[in-house]
DNA sequence: ACCCAGGTCATCA
DNA sequence: TGATGACCTGGG
């Protein structure tokens, strides 16, 4: 076990864990629904589960849920059982990446579910990380299901089965604009079992973006999130806007289309290209890299 | 008024 | 395949 000094006490569960920060984890662009409730201290809501996570240094206390939950959920949606310093170490090989992994060393891949990080993902398309949040929670407010923590209403992310009677004009309301048809394309697809998401996990990388690309609304990049942030397929490289300019910028030196900047990806990172994706976006994004600075 | 934001789609060569 | 616009919406 990777986590030391890990006990309970009074209902709440006490961790020691290295390479895990809360601020660069939740804050690095792959999840939408972990909200700063008091400094250090993050409330989220995952499968209908809720936890309160307070952050003191390497030191952690987990509240809100049970050493069952915890160990059978939690601990792999943190993936807490995985070595960040080996994954660390392996790909920082030139000094960008080294650099990269220092400013985001406390980063951690999430395993969410995946009905939530599809649907997110498709409303981050041509969209702002702030307005994409907004829309996710409302989504969840007006068809999730309830769950009350210490007084705090919070809402499920609403399941497939229990929206597939949602019509465009209920989707007005979350304000998602033209992702709306996109929306009901994938509550449709996956209902009728013509997308099996709950799937992708046991599927290759190949057959999961073939999987996904069945829905509207969902490109490579999308594709590519999914799969890196519910799917566990760590060897996917999502490019977007800013995995693109930092790539191009600190290793291609020119121009380059997508997918060859993901077969760079293969080639310099293979199975942790994801990591490095991840590295590299927040590095990238906090320091409002533009094109051809590094 | 205009541009942009974690892209994708439709259309045309 | 590859290039080009359009696209809801809210904020600067």
């Amino acid at each position: 076990m990777l986590i030391k000094d890990y006990y309970l006490a009074q209902g709440d569960i006490h961790a020691k864990i290295d390479n895990f920060d809360l601020i660069q984890t939740f804050e690095c662009g792959q999840c939408f629904r972990w909200n700063k409730i008091r400094e250090g201290t993050y409330l989220g809501i995952s499968k209908g589960n809720v936890l309160e996570i307070e952050q003191i240094k390497d030191r952690f206390v987990f509240r809100g849920t049970d050493m069952k939950t915890f160990e059978n959920y939690w601990m792999d949606y943190l993936d807490l059982k995985r070595d960040y310093a080996q994954i660390i170490e392996k790909i920082s090989v030139e000094p960008n990446m080294t650099k990269a992994t220092e400013y985001g060393s406390g980063i951690r891949i999430l395993l969410q579910e995946e009905w939530e990080t599809l649907i997110s993902f498709i409303i981050s398309a041509n969209n702002n990380i702030k307005r994409i949040k907004k829309i996710v929670e409302s989504f969840s407010n007006l068809f999730g299901r309830e769950i009350d923590y210490k007084g705090i209403k919070l809402h499920a992310f609403p399941k497939p089965d229990e929206i597939s009677e949602i019509t465009c004009g209920d989707l007005g309301e979350i304000r998602c604009g033209y992702r709306a048809d996109y929306i009901l394309d994938a509550v449709k697809k996956v209902n009728d079992g013509v997308v099996n998401i709950s799937k992708i996990r046991e599927m290759s990388y190949e057959e999961g973006v073939k999987e996904l690309l069945k829905i509207k609304g969902v490109g490579p990049k999308v594709a590519d999130c999914v799969l890196l942030y519910s799917g566990g397929k760590h060897e996917s490289y999502p490019v977007d806007v800013w995995v693109k300019r930092v790539t191009e910028a600190l290793y291609i030196k020119k121009e380059t289309k997508p997918a060859d900047i993901k077969k760079f990806a293969d080639e310099m990172w293979g199975g942790d290209a994801g990591f490095a994706q991840q590295y590299l976006f927040y590095y990238a994004r906090e320091n409002q890299l533009e094109a051809g600075e590094v």
